[in-house]
DNA sequence: GTCTATACGTTGATAGAC
DNA sequence: GTCTATCAACGTATAGAC
């Protein structure tokens, strides 16, 4: 179903593994990640990760000094692999706009690990959790890699007459800023709402929808 | 700057005093509000919210029986004013699109209420947050009110023309997801990002944008 | 390498003083 | 009407057993 989601899995395992080569360590930083993602710093217990992660309470602090920083070491994860996505993006072939369209599929997809990232750094990043000073620090520090990425293949985009001649900078904010409320409209849709598609997300910053199955646009 | 703004606040606090005639109780709900929509349920204490008020942590459980409680009424008071929002976009005269760009201006507004209120009811109904399951129920009852409001929106928009033929559903999750992401990024900006007008936030879903100011668009 | 037991701090909630 | 003192519960982090 999207084999941009696969890439950024694949992809993400293979370098988490490299980085990670204890065992253990893996385990607990992956349910971790998703622990965090889902309640934010205060509410998450490490009880909870370590459930997730099969081992007891008292035995993460074998591998890491405090929940601090497992959350820290967790957003910098996070932020590298967001960052990375995006890079890859800007080297695919094809025109700027496909390649903002295969990124825009990659987080969108049900479950995309991009996501989980993109939310976990921005839930801190924000300060709008009670999230530790060093996580905060990590967040805003490597959240401008993404941005650093996405602007130029705007700006490309715009010289190609694909994307509307507006400040780069504040249509990547509203692009990052779309991408994330549809990350967290997923998590809490319960059913199966209807999502849009990367087509319909991306039309803000389209020039010229001609082409899209219009009708009748001026009778 | 803002009128759209203004409106809402003064129609909030009128509803808001109306139904609060308590000083203290007043006091202590409008800072929770605060607190609550920054830290998120857990990391929100109830310390914080008392000397936010003004109060000693004790004084607070005068007027309430537990965290949950206050948290719970909090996100009822702010589904109920994003509802109304909509509700009165819904009624004002103008186009369609008129109405869904005065309702984003509200939103976006830098000081918006009725973003820390879609905050807040966003926040928990994701349960995203440690969030109580009293307010989680809540929230979803009275989340589908906006959406109620705005669908007929949509649907008049597209019957006028002004707005691309989709599921109108899937515009309006798109829609409102949208607003939370910026709503967030607000928060986090600590600077002066730049963001984007209502106009390109709702280029999404508008369906012919002929005219604004466009060159060269099939050279 | 993994778990259990426990110490210590924090916080939600109560009771009673002023 | 508001505060201080305090209890009980919980969660982090440590120490030591298996």
């Amino acid at each position: 179903m999207s084999r941009q989601s696969d890439w950024l899995k694949a992809r993400y395992a293979e370098n988490f593994a490299n980085a990670m080569p204890n065992y253990a360590i893996r385990q607990i930083l992956l349910h971790a990640i998703e622990v965090f993602s889902k309640k934010g710093f205060a509410a998450a217990k490490i009880k909870d990760i370590a459930a997730s992660a099969g081992f007891s309470q008292g035995y993460v602090y074998t591998y890491f000094k405090s929940k601090e920083e497992i959350f820290t070491q967790i957003v910098e994860l996070a932020a590298d692999g967001a960052g990375r996505a995006v890079a890859f993006a800007a080297e695919l072939p094809g025109s700027p706009l496909d390649k903002i369209t295969w990124l825009t599929e990659a987080f969108l997809a049900p479950d995309s690990i991009a996501m989980q990232h993109w939310r976990l750094i921005l839930l801190q990043s924000a300060g709008s959790e009670g999230a530790p000073e060093s996580a905060k620090r990590v967040s805003a520090e490597k959240m401008k890699r993404p941005f650093e990425h996405l602007i130029p293949i705007i700006v490309e985009g715009q010289k190609a007459g694909e994307i509307i001649e507006e400040d780069p900078m504040m249509l990547a904010i509203t692009y990052f800023s779309t991408i994330q409320g549809l990350g967290i409209a997923r998590i809490q849709t319960v059913g199966d709402l209807p999502f849009p598609s990367a087509e319909v997300v991306l039309r803000f910053m389209k020039k010229s929808p001609k082409g899209d199955g219009e009708r009748d646009a001026h009778f």
